[in-house]
DNA sequence: ACGCTAGCAGACCGATCGGTCCACCTCTCA
DNA sequence: TGAGAGGTGGACCGATCGGTCTGCTAGCGT
């Protein structure tokens, strides 16, 4: 068998673990299923990650850092930020298709123990969301910047956990277009009747 | 021990089954625990229920029936459908504190197999859920009452994951708010911008 | 050509899983 | 009061879990 530089053995692990988490839930998975699908000993995988909770952790990490690249990008791709918050609607519309939606929710999902790192890991991603949201969203004529932070990432939530079960793509649009018009009705001038706060 | 009635055993066991699933997830709950929880000898158990399996869907089979309830309720507490539709966001917005989310929906995230009965029995509701609020915006004014709905229905999905991690109650204000002002933007005469279908 | 090392394969471990079965106890009713 | 039904507690089963350890093979450098 080609000798295959070792440096590339972590990341050819995580993404057959990737794959399988994602497609059957953590739990569900086990360790030697993993190193089947890796083609690797158990040996290589306990060395790169001395447990399963570190590779889910590592699983997680992953993934989070996926949804950084996600943002960035939308950041690039339009211009103004009350688009770049439609615009993560979107991509998250267009990629939760044929997929069981975010890892770290399911996951999070499948972890409910506060002291579980993998629990943590997503905690932590969230809060970070959630910051990212409302910076862009501060960056907008919003006269409630934060609300409408918290009213996008209620959409995107909404949208992973709809996405998950069939009809994917309606969903996806009905998401973009109810962020379209949560974003519209927030930069408008007037303040809502809701109230400001 | 004092004798009782045979009839209450079967809800007995749900009801620590319920718990304990609700807290720490069905994957993470043994049947010894339900067993301890509940005081009753495994004989009734597995009497009462014949698998792990079969008592998943009991659960989740009683958790959907105490969605129909909310929803009868809501009917009832408010006059109009438009109401009803953000009485519905605003009962699970006041419920959802201090729990794990929706049971239905952890649920399904643990157990992606299609072929699970836990599976479908979620994604049945889910479609149940789906028809109802279809439903009750057909009986609004709303020109695109399946818009209405599926809009609302992202809110309360958002809500249940929003609500799951911190901060509960200020994702429940953020939802009933923002399903105030989908109502009434859906139900006004002229159609929004975003089209009619 | 040969030793060294990295890595695959799999035996093995204790713990725990869902599920079966049996011994004993207790309450009921004749 | 004694037989029997119903229920508890726990031993027990095979399978599988995460994790450790030991060969053995294959490829490299000298």
């Amino acid at each position: 068998m080609a000798r295959i530089p070792v440096s590339s053995a972590r990341e050819r692990i995580l993404d057959a673990a990737a794959d399988l988490f994602d497609r059957y839930g953590v739990h569900a998975v086990g360790m030697q299923r993993i190193i089947d699908e890796a083609g690797c000993g158990k040996n290589l995988l306990y060395r790169e990650f001395s447990s399963k909770d570190e590779l889910v952790v590592a699983y997680l990490r992953r993934a989070a850092r996926g949804w950084d690249i996600t943002l960035e990008a939308a950041r690039a791709t339009v211009a103004t930020p009350q688009r770049q918050l439609v615009e993560l609607v979107r991509v998250v519309g267009e990629r939760v298709p044929g997929t069981r939606g975010c890892p770290l929710r399911n996951t999070y999902a499948e972890f409910p123990d506060r002291d579980h790192p993998a629990h943590q890991v997503a905690l932590e991603h969230f809060g970070a969301v959630r910051e990212q949201l409302c910076e862009l969203a501060r960056q907008t004529s919003a006269p409630a910047p934060e609300r409408l932070a918290d009213r996008i990432l209620l959409i995107i939530n909404g949208l992973y956990i709809n996405a998950s079960g069939v009809g994917a793509e309606e969903s996806a649009a009905i998401a973009v277009q109810l962020a379209q018009d949560v974003v519209r009705g927030e930069t408008a001038a007037k303040a809502s009747r809701s109230g400001v706060s």
